[in-house]
DNA sequence: GCCGACCGTGCAAGTTTGTTTCGTTATCGA
DNA sequence: TCGATAACGAAACAAACTTGCACGGTCGGC
């Protein structure tokens, strides 16, 4: 009677996520250190490891940058309510604001809006510019609400493990 | 005494840029790799890098995970609105929201709410007992909004760069 | 103009880390 | 019981990171 954990299609046991809470914290933790941790060898860890990035598990490794440090950067957030219910016009507006490297993030919502975006850009006159690209020229959008970032108090991308 | 310049004083050349732009994306980039597209030296980069880090440029390296597929997660947006202006109250939220696991990001802005929260949990009751802990036991939180999340169309942290 | 401190670089070891190999063990179903 | 599969650890191996050192620019004072 081993409890075999069914996690979206991907079975991932304690030591995975034991593997994946360290990783989240710091990716450049040595194996042979995890190894100590989670009582498991070095090649061990190397493979769980290889074996999450290739079913999608782990989507990336990447180093967060402060952007505070990098000039003039300011983050905005933005609710757009679209006009139309009709499933194209969400595509087309997906694709459209996941074509765009300034929108960082895109969630579709329920709500009294549809989605909300996280935008990144250097100077207040990349927004407006954005704001005619996504928003204006696009009839289906009906309303949308921006609020300026003034401090970034908390940022992280972890998930919740155990 | 040991303070640090958090101004964004920190000098950037465009090496330092170029090494940011591949990192941001994949960290896992030797630095051998980099040093070629850069057109410097492997120690170089290392330099680089260990300065930025150091600096606080690179504030982390992190494992991206795929939220989906770890068991059920739910991603919220909550826009929270203050009731008193005055500034320890902010901080006592700041403080709050900071230091609640489940809150991914919270943003400090200007416009019709003064605090946007991202948040991530397993089930909507971890998200109702997070709600009574963070805005109903405080008397300063004079509304609050809530938008699900159905889908995370895009997701980044990374900053425009060069 | 000259000199010296400073900074960043490349090269070449030296060290740590990641990866592969291989033999062993445990589990499951025929 | 037997054979297949999967996962493991130890050790050898390969790759990457890190450090020491000398060289070449830049800048400010003499």
């Amino acid at each position: 009677m081993s409890e075999k954990p069914k996690r979206a299609g991907v079975n991932l046991d304690r030591l995975d996520l034991a593997i994946l809470k360290v990783l989240q914290r710091d990716n450049k933790t040595p194996q042979r250190t995890i190894a100590e941790m989670v009582n498991l060898s070095a090649p061990a860890v190397q493979r769980r490891i290889k074996r999450m990035e290739e079913t999608g598990v782990i989507q990336a490794n990447v180093a967060v940058i402060d952007p505070v440090m990098i000039d003039h950067s300011i983050t905005l957030f933005v609710e757009v309510e679209m006009e139309s219910e009709r499933a194209e016009m969400f595509d087309a507006a997906k694709r459209s604001f996941a074509a765009t490297p300034e929108v960082q993030q895109c969630y579709y919502v329920t709500g009294e809006a549809d989605f909300i975006l996280v935008i990144v850009v250097r100077e207040m006159a990349d927004y407006e510019a954005l704001t005619r690209k996504l928003f204006f020229a696009n009839n289906n959008v009906k309303r949308f609400r921006t609020f300026v970032s003034m401090e970034r108090v908390k940022v992280g991308m972890t998930v919740p493990l155990e």
